[in-house]
DNA sequence: TCTGGGGTCCTAGGACCC
DNA sequence: TCTGGGGTCCTAGGACCC
């Protein structure tokens, strides 16, 4: 007879800000916001705030300008992703040394697949180790699946554990809205509410044939799931496997001269091919993305007869996807995105 | 609130084939 | 000549997440 099986989700608090601040120990207890060029006048939103920004409605995806107005005291700086990714390679180490499988999400984010007689004994355990390797404090959800351990974390925050399991799921989560749940967003949501659905409770009880009409036959089922807290998605240990690989940049100005497009879409093209090449599995598949001005995002895309991580080949395949566009407007951003080959080289 | 950058997965229509 | 139904691939768009 082994232990119980539980599933943990570790979640760095306010991750990026708490780097930024570790470097820079004069910023403890001020607003901090991180994200863009740094400069809050340019284009660009919000990546993190400190929880002192946050005090002033400052949020995650917000414009930086916004946040600027809000909180016009707060310190702006640029995002520095090798600085996290360092850090982030350390608390993952970290946890890895727990007897676990780990699954790393991101950058600041990991589930851990655990057998333990007390799971807040090991959360705790966890968080002083990160705590110690790192400086940095995280929050930890356990739960009987991934997603309600995922949820469990947004009830630990900042720095705590909670425990989500089937035998308290509805007195905690049935008279949340639909948009608590992992997966539904703005725009489910009130899809949801225009149906009657208003809360995880409404979903759970409602039709699985009418979702499946609305939300099509895999996503309407699999909404009623959600919201009875069922998740049989393996914690999995193998390395991350990339599907594609992209770059895209937002001009400070928009473009209306048709050949800086092309440029700019042949620079980025080299850069993906960089990405593919250091994948290590050929391109089959380029596509390009235009936003033109104001905002309005449209693709196009191309198979390449042979599988290729070329930068020529990737370049030209990209500039023959951008002529599915008729150029005259003003362009907000441009991308390129790789599909890469599932097999291998 | 004038809206980044990097990803994943699902849906749906049309082409094409049997 | 007119007609069917299903399966699969290609492509674009949408939604969501960190």
């Amino acid at each position: 007879m082994g232990a119980p099986r539980w599933v943990l989700h570790v979640d760095l608090d306010g991750f990026i800000a708490a780097v930024e601040r570790l470097r820079r120990p004069e910023l403890v207890g001020k607003p901090v916001v991180v994200g863009g060029t740094g400069d809050p006048t340019q284009r660009g939103v919000v990546a993190t705030a400190s929880y002192e920004a946050r005090a002033f409605g400052v949020r995650s995806g917000m414009p930086l300008r916004t946040a600027a107005r809000r909180c016009p005291h707060a310190v702006f700086l640029p995002t520095d992703p090798p600085a996290y990714e360092a850090v982030s390679v350390q608390v993952m180490e970290t946890l890895r040394t727990f007897p676990a499988v780990v699954e790393v999400v991101g950058w600041d984010e990991a589930f851990l697949d655990v057998a333990v007689a007390d799971p807040e004994d090991l959360a705790q355990r966890i968080q002083h180790a990160v705590l110690a390797r790192t400086a940095l404090t995280c929050s930890v959800g356990i739960g009987d699946n991934k997603l309600r351990a995922k949820l469990a974390t947004g009830f630990a925050k900042p720095g705590g554990v909670f425990r989500l399991t089937e035998a308290t799921w509805w007195p905690v989560m049935g008279r949340r809205p639909t948009h608590a749940l992992w997966g539904v967003g703005d725009k489910t949501a009130r899809k949801l509410a225009a149906l009657g659905i208003r809360t995880v409770a409404d979903l759970a009880a409602s039709d699985v044939g009418e979702l499946a009409r609305r939300f099509g036959p895999t996503m309407g089922p699999w909404l009623r799931r959600l919201a009875r807290g069922e998740d049989r998605t393996p914690v999995a240990a193998g390395p991350y496997v990339a599907k594609s690989r992209s770059r895209e940049t937002t001009f400070q100005r928009n473009l209306t001269d048709w050949d800086a497009v092309r440029a700019e879409v042949a620079a980025l093209a080299r850069r993906v091919a960089q990405d593919v090449v250091v994948e290590g599995r050929p391109a089959v598949r380029v596509g390009v993305k235009v936003r033109w001005a104001p905002f309005e995002t449209r693709t196009r895309s191309v198979g390449l007869p042979t599988p290729s991580s070329e930068a020529a080949v990737i370049e030209a395949a990209a500039l023959t996807a951008l002529e599915g566009f008729e150029p005259g407007r003003e362009v907000r951003l441009v991308g390129v995105r790789a599909e890469l080959d599932r097999a291998g080289p």
